[in-house]
DNA sequence: GGGCTGGAACAAAGC
DNA sequence: GCGCTTTGTTCCAGC
């Protein structure tokens, strides 16, 4: 059975509980490099490593979270005071260094750092190589940067890139000295790991942006000009934009609410939106906005200055420059504000607001300078690698309608294939619950990974923005940290809800991306992808909550989508392990040949385990197999154990691993049904949970994008309906072999399994991730009397895996330790944050995510100290979560405390 | 005529 | 180094 891929899993990382802080967390690491400056080694090497060692990391979700978070030294009260650690840690030094107060400085600087990386081409464009590119691919690259083209401009990506570093936020808002704590926090959720993120990590962003290009190397081997260009993918992009400086183009006037010429179907957010509404953010918004759009344009003026961007670019920059970051075609409605520049998060922290977006860009757009110029403003948001949670406080990002398993994504080189479509039909809907303000707010999309390591930016895919008569809803193309960002307005007259028909996925070549300078993802079977959904809401007291929800997993190669078994949804996720109950597998692609296979591994990736179950051939459908549970090797355990399974149709061709959880004989079996509300898959009789095991991330943070604190704080309290799955959490995973179909689950190990008594388990880990879907919610959030602060929830829903994993532990204990109580310094409950606790679960959403609302919904979150699947067994054994989560606790304090000593001692020195 | 789709040819990468 | 298989990318054709 090994197969290269397991080999990757292999991977697993094992980094000791006691690194946690430091070590597990690339990002802390890298942070403390920057600022020790020693490492700076190590940092660059994270990213370029990149998934390497963000692998480990991930692995160790935990540990990833840790670092990047909360953990982060920064985290610590030690922490906080120098910013310079919060840049130190990006992967992108350069954004780090942007924030800081010398912007030019800075700039130099960054390069430096990334030279190390990376060669720095400030006019680098976003993820590919002008040079590079062929004219196809010239398209599609500006198709993802689209409007790109400016975007390409490497000043864009460093701001961006900047502006990502969950670090840097904290410095940058105002309130960031708090952020520091806010980091602490964020190691849980975010992990550094990520690989984009980490400092190394995002191979997308960072390599594309800044170094990016290896490319030209690349270009070489990456069929240089594919004649193709003007294929449709990227005429999107180019073609499409209306906007130009000129208002006329430009629509932003159409972006005001008002003036949206054409209605849109629903009732187009623009009519909400009031010029009044807009004006009210639209400072805030000018200058995010502006920021943003700076950025973005900015490359096209640095191109202008010289810097060498193509000449292509270069024009359609010009041309368009301010509607690079502006489209919004899209039924002409406009989007308004949202499409605006919020390439930025800063951007899309904002609410929608005309201003924000139009005016800035009407005015500025004509000058190159004047884009020019990034400012080095520190947004706060979270970069697009953090583990971001879907609930609050009273808010809750929802994924109403699920996309389909499969959708073609087009190449560059090929007219576009559509929206992403729900399996109904229609299309996915997002929903905002628990916002009663008046003011609309700018939900964000981008592609992001659907492998076991956290949720980052998919570095062979970007989102494609679908315009015309069939699209009602708005949108405008952002370009952040070389990940193309759809804006989508949310509107109080949809009541915060938007049905996203306007989004495509774009392929990029692996060749074009691979080549690219840090980069250390590989695209060749890197197929699935999820959607990720963002919205930042601003809080009076100038906090801001940043919320994520990712869909179910997408395959978009068209051979995987035929060939490959696909497993949405299981009706059991856990049993004694006796077995021999059978289980309803539902899917794509099952053929009457079709094996499922039982693996156990060890936290190294080894098999411990592996045996093939009963296929019940006479109920096969090929979307549908009934499947018996093999029994477990050892019919003792005394405590759940965690195992995957896949389902194999011949040599390369398996589905993901999908997570279960065997019992102890002993334990009272539970009925995990709250999937019940899965629907639809299940609708066959068997209950399903969906859960794609890599599954989404489920724990994370609340990024508060305003405060330092706020990060740190922003645990999120439950959130009343979360249904909304964490995204980010990261499966942890082991991943990272090229080929994602394989994730092991498993791979999770190390992450800093929360209890202690888990902490070891390797496969624990990566339970977090797929604690499904409940809603993050509870851990601790004093915010929710609801809730029981118990260390550990887990989202019931989907999840099933976690039982006995302590994985989610893993990171619940951070978030503890995160917690204000917990660590010492560095959360500080952030109070008026919206959420108490710092981290949320991530409630998984996993496949349905309606499901997983529902699920919220039927069924307060449970405690599942283990995991178990279910919600049944988290009410069986809530205590023992609690008592571990303590005990956890403890050993997370410990564990941060020693970090902090030595971080201050570094600091200090 | 353009946008979507589905299918498949061609070619590179892996095994 | 060769041949077969797998996967990625580009083209074509039909709706």
């Amino acid at each position: 059975m090994k197969s290269a891929e397991e080999d990757a899993y292999s991977y697993t990382p094992n980094v000791s509980l006691s690194l946690p802080l430091g070590m597990g967390n690339p990002c802390l690491a890298t942070q403390y490099h920057t600022l020790q400056s020693s490492p700076i080694i190590s940092v660059s090497s994270c990213h370029q490593t990149g998934y390497g060692l963000h692998d480990h990391n991930n692995q160790n979700p935990a540990q990833g979270y840790y670092m990047s978070h909360g953990l982060r030294p920064n985290g610590a009260p030690a922490l906080e005071s120098p910013r310079i650690e919060i840049t130190a840690y990006h992967q992108y030094p350069e954004e780090e260094v942007e924030e800081s107060s010398s912007m030019d400085h800075l700039v130099h600087h960054k390069r430096g750092l990334n030279s190390i990386v990376t060669l720095t081409l400030p006019n680098a464009d976003g993820y590919r190589d002008p040079s590079c590119l062929s004219p196809a691919s010239s398209l599609s690259s500006r198709s993802c940067n689209s409007d790109a083209s400016s975007y390409e401009s490497g000043f864009y990506n460093y701001d961006n890139s900047s502006q990502n570093s969950p670090w840097q936020s904290p410095c940058v808002s105002p309130k960031s000295s708090s952020s520091l704590l806010s980091c602490p926090h964020a190691p849980l959720g975010p992990p550094s790991t990520s690989p984009r993120h980490s400092p190394s990590t995002s191979p997308l962003i960072g390599a594309q942006a800044e170094e990016g290009w290896v490319g030209q190397g690349p270009c070489g081997s990456s069929r240089p000009n594919s004649p193709a260009c003007s294929g449709g993918g990227g005429s999107v992009g180019v073609g499409k934009r209306k906007y130009s400086f000129n208002g006329t183009t430009y629509r932003q006037p159409t972006y005001s609410p008002n003036q949206s010429s054409t209605p849109s179907p629903r009732g187009s957010p623009r009519v909400s939106v009031t010029d009044d509404s807009w004006l009210a953010n639209t400072n805030q918004y000018t200058n995010s906005a502006i920021v943003a759009a700076i950025n973005a344009l900015t490359t096209d003026g640095l191109v202008d200055m010289g810097e060498g961007v193509p000449v292509k670019a270069r024009k359609t920059n010009l041309d368009h420059s301010p509607t690079m970051s502006l489209k919004t075609e899209p039924g002409g409605e406009e989007m308004g504000p949202g499409s605006e520049l919020l390439q930025e998060d800063h951007i899309s922290r904002l609410p929608f607001k005309k201003e924000s977006y139009c005016g800035g860009f009407l005015d500025v757009p004509q000058h190159p300078y004047s884009w020019s110029k990034p400012k080095p403003y520190l947004s706060s948001l979270p970069a697009l690698d953090w583990q971001l949670p879907s609930c609050s406080g009273p808010y809750s990002l929802q994924i109403e309608m699920q996309p389909k398993s499969h959708h073609r994504a087009h190449y560059e080189t090929e007219g576009s294939r559509g929206a992403v479509k729900a399996p109904s039909g229609g299309h996915p809907v997002v929903q905002l619950y628990g916002y009663m303000e008046s003011e609309p707010l700018t939900l964000q999309l981008f592609i992001g990974t659907a492998d076991d390591r956290l949720l980052r930016p998919h570095a062979f895919y970007q989102v494609h923005r679908i315009t015309g008569k069939t699209v009602s809803t708005a949108s405008h193309e952002a370009l952040q940290s070389n990940t193309k960002v759809l804006e989508i307005p949310l509107l109080p007259e949809n009541n915060m809800r938007a049905i996203i028909d306007c989004a495509g996925i774009l392929k990029l070549r692996n060749s074009d991306i691979e080549l690219r300078k840090g980069e250390t993802d590989i695209g060749r079977k890197n197929t699935r992808v999820r959607m990720v959904f963002r919205v930042h809401i601003n809080q009076p007291n100038g906090r801001t909550i940043s919320l994520q929800a990712s869909s179910n997993p997408i395959e978009c190669s068209q051979r995987s989508a035929q060939e490959l078994p696909l497993i949405e949804k299981q009706s059991l996720d856990s049993y004694p392990a006796t077995g021999g109950k059978k289980i309803l597998l539902s899917g794509h692609n099952f053929l009457p040949d079709s094996k499922v296979v039982f693996v156990e591994k060890a936290q190294d990736g080894h098999h411990l385990w592996e045996t093939e179950a009963k296929v019940d051939k006479d109920s096969f459908k090929s979307t549908a197999l009934v499947v018996e549970i093999p029994p477990y090797r050892n019919q003792r355990i005394s405590s759940p154990v965690q195992v995957n399974f896949y389902v194999c149709n011949g040599k390369r061709k398996r589905s993901q691993y999908q997570r279960f959880t065997y019992l102890s004989p002993n334990v009272p079996i539970i009925k995990t049904e709250p999937n019940d509300e899965y629907e639809p898959l299940g609708a066959q009789g068997l209950s399903v949970h969906s859960k794609l095991y890599y599954g989404q991330p489920r724990l994370t943070p609340i990024v508060p994008v305003g405060d330092a604190d706020t990060c740190l704080v922003g645990v999120y309290s439950p959130c009343p309906p979360c249904h909304g799955s964490i995204s980010s959490m990261p499966a942890s995973s082991p991943r990272s072999s090229p080929t994602l179909h394989d994730l092991s689950p498993v791979s999770y190990p190390k992450c800093l399994s929360t209890s202690p008594t888990h902490a070891h388990n390797g496969p624990l880990a990566s339970a977090i991730q797929e604690t499904p879907g409940l809603c993050p919610a509870p851990l601790v959030c004093p915010s929710s009397p609801d809730q029981a602060p118990q260390g550990m929830l887990h989202s019931q829903g989907n999840s099933p895996h976690h039982l006995g994993n302590p994985s989610p532990h893993g990171f619940h204990p951070l978030y503890h330790n995160s917690s204000p109580s917990t660590s010492p310094g560095s959360h500080p409950s952030t109070p008026g944050g919206a959420a108490e606790s710092p981290f949320a679960q991530a409630p998984d959403y996993s496949p349905t995510q309606g499901q997983s609302q529902t699920q919220a919904r039927s069924s307060p979150p449970s405690l599942l100290p283990v995991d178990a699947s279910p919600r049944s067994l988290a009410v069986t054994v809530k205590r023992e979560p609690q008592d571990l989560d303590q005990m956890y606790l403890d050993d997370v304090n410990e564990i941060i405390r020693n970090d902090l000593s030595s971080i201050s001692v570094h600091l200090s020195t």
